[in-house]
DNA sequence: GACGTGTATCTCACCGCTAAGGCATCCCGT
DNA sequence: ACGGGATGCCTTAGCGGTGAGATACACGTC
């Protein structure tokens, strides 16, 4: 009963005896995980025209609540990627009318992103689906082990100043 | 002290408190994780001139023992990538003279990647820094209960599949 | 020994992200 | 009032990945 990473660590074990390859264990797994469930989430995005990226910024407008009102930074900062990836997403929702982006009034520099109704309606549409699929995913656990698990992963984004308040 | 995953359940509990997010507590850190420990690695393959395509093909040739060989085919299966990115690995890889492609003598279909010396001395050269980068990633965390993570992590993985033998 | 199915690899168009830099605007200390 | 640093957003070149498909070969069956 072995999954994938406890072959990588045997055979470090065999090649490299003289190295202390334990972070693999959690870091290796971390990985694999991440893209096995990203292609899982995949697909259930693909069924309604979406891709994560864009997935990720109407979640993020819906869950902010009324008027579904953001600027590109906090949008940023919540996705963890560049300014010029959200310019970029921002670029692909707009051209879909699903967000609409309109200069602020009290600040030059920034930018409103306000989800539009069809953005609204698409992403309470998809969440459904993309939640049943999460549920899916996790299903291989019992509540109290996926508790265990959540509360693990926090420990350790606290540590790397994934913090917030 | 709360994550920004934490923030996220709330504001998914206020807006739709009709639905059941709970599996984003595993899911949405396990993501935010993920890249977070990715930009980190990063940085100690960029200061050896690699990314991380490069050294997870280097990587997984190495641990394989001499004659440090393998087909595209297995190397696909290890990395988790389609065809085409094994491809394009190789590619820069065997531009840069760290791995030769040869065709099989047995099989007209398979081709031969072997590690070449100076393949062999750069992931040596880099593994210290990368196993002491990923120590520090986990530094956070006690040695049990980096084990406990590991462990709900394999689990998870075995659940969806990720076995061997 | 021809055929059909499956396997191994490569090709190519497209896509999203990063990194670096540019520009406009705001804020603050003097 | 003003200069300098910070901030917010956008631009662009380049990179690595996907997905669909092409090509070549292997192997079992009739």
């Amino acid at each position: 009963m072995t999954d994938h990473v406890d072959r990588v660590l045997e055979q470090w074990a065999r090649e490299r005896p003289d190295l202390d390859v334990s972070p693999m264990g959690v870091i290796g797994r971390l990985g694999r995980l991440s893209r096995l469930v990203d292609a899982e989430l995949r697909r259930t995005f693909a069924a309604h025209g979406l891709d994560h990226a864009s997935f990720d910024v109407l979640a993020t407008m819906r869950r902010s609540g009324p008027p579904y009102r953001l600027n590109p930074a906090e949008l940023m900062r919540s996705a963890m990627v560049t300014s010029g990836a959200i310019t970029q997403r921002l670029d692909r929702l707009e051209a879909r009318g699903l967000v609409v982006r309109s200069p602020s009034e009290t600040d030059g520099r920034v930018v409103h992103v306000t989800l539009t109704e069809e953005g609204r309606a698409l992403i309470d549409r998809v969440l459904p689906d993309h939640l049943a699929t999460e549920h899916r995913v996790l299903a291989g656990l019992t509540d109290a082990r996926r508790g265990e698990l959540a509360g693990l992963l926090r420990e350790l984004l606290e540590s790397l100043g994934d913090r917030v308040d």
